[in-house]
DNA sequence: CGAAGAATTGACCGCATTCAAATGCGGTGG
DNA sequence: CCACCGCATTTGAATGCGGTCAATTCTTCG
């Protein structure tokens, strides 16, 4: 594995403080302030590389210090299902049985905080810490079943983009400030990835894409970068509201 | 709400302990061996009947002490999507925010533990207890959300049957005992909830169930009852193994 | 500029949905 | 016990959305 693998004592953890709404949006960049003294081996990764596969066993725990995470599981023909989009602050490596149920792929390059098992049994702030996560994550997988199990193509793709809109398209939306509603987003993810993300293929994801873009309610600023005129325009193609 | 509320001091909790792989397979019935100490409030629902809506506000965790629980979540235009089948040990109402992200519901007859905030918060074993759940209950959103984003309408129904088959299915499946391989399951569920679990329609559920009883992979004692005379047949369908 | 990979677009197909009708099942009352 | 009703389930036929396969265009990078 090609992690850099380096000892941070006493080392800011780095973690984000935007708000998070069941899941929605998702922060790759640490926040610097609100540091929090803790001991951890932090590995470095670069992009595309696989952290921990399905059915490693690792009683570890992970957080995600810097960058982005793909969690993801695999049918025995190829099909490849992703489960959950981590950002800074995210955990995982959580399987009960010290057999990790998914597989784990940094998305950027990626700084990710291991913490023994022992060491989250000993320590309860930390346990707190990752459990108070959890919570959080687990909102977000729930808003990922609504998503794959009853929405269509377009749906799908509408709310994949709302949620890399800060603070937009939850449930406490602030709506637009100031009359102004444009945006722009990064994608982070290429089509692939999008597609096993949503539980499509990359041709109905390109397609989708192509429909909204036809439609004014997106435009390209590059490949992998959206803007988007009316972000309330948009949401109200989530199926959500 | 019909429920009926009783304070229950150093009860039973009446946890079961079948071991539980990645959210395979369910218990509704209560192991009344290896009582815990609980102080809880216990509300008795009758069958369907609504625990907590999606958007209510609680900061009570909430967890199955006998019967089954059903989470779902509903889009505006009336979709619903089951989030998750819970049996006995299972936990619900973490959302971070103190506004339930998805509504629950008794699918039978069912006894529920109540804990208030303050007291999640001041009993650490409490807690503990609650995370280690969790985490078996993320295993299985994991799982549905590769059934979901995945699978085929056969596939689904088939995992579903097989999720019911206690100790099989999973990554250490026992295999058959004795050579001798078959086995009957209570479905519990009704078509509709079936499907919305399933993230399919009633119709296509009961396609699905018509398509394995031709085959003769199931045969129904009931309407909700399954004979399955070899379940490693069926698991083949699963399109896990 | 050229090559390799990613994304888009087009044509066609198949699976799941939709709409509609028939059948089966459980409960109530005669 | 049986007839009847209401509801869940099953089955059928037609439609359509998303998948598959294939060709083209766009991007990136050497």
């Amino acid at each position: 594995m090609d992690a850099i693998i380096s000892r941070q004592d006493a080392e800011t953890g780095g973690f984000s403080n935007t708000k998070f709404d069941a899941g929605w949006q998702i922060s790759f960049e640490a926040d610097l302030k609100a540091p929090r003294v803790v001991e951890a081996r932090v590995a470095s990764y670069p992009p595309r590389s696989l952290i921990v596969d399905e059915g490693d066993e690792t009683t570890n725990v992970y957080e995600v210090v810097e960058g982005g995470v793909l969690l993801f599981k695999l049918l025995p023909d190829g099909r490849r299902q992703i489960i959950e989009v981590l950002g800074v602050g995210d955990v995982f490596g959580l399987a009960p049985n010290g057999v990790s149920d998914v597989g784990a792929e940094t998305l950027t390059k990626a700084r990710v905080a291991i913490y023994e098992k022992r060491r989250v049994d000993a320590d309860t702030a930390l346990r707190d810490r990752i459990f108070s996560r959890l919570r959080a994550q687990m909102c977000a997988l729930h808003d990922h079943a609504l998503l794959l199990g009853r929405k269509s193509a377009q749906e799908r793709v509408a709310t994949f983009i709302m949620r890399l809109v800060p603070g937009r398209g939850g449930h406490a939306c602030s709506g637009p400030l100031g009359g102004c509603d444009e945006t722009h987003v990064d994608l982070a993810m290429t089509r692939q990835e999008i597609a096993d993300y949503l539980g499509l293929t990359i041709e109905t994801v390109s397609r989708a894409f192509s429909a909204l873009r036809r439609a004014g309610t997106i435009a390209y600023e590059r490949q992998d970068r959206v803007a988007i005129p009316s972000v309330c325009q948009l949401c109200r193609l989530t199926g959500s509201h």
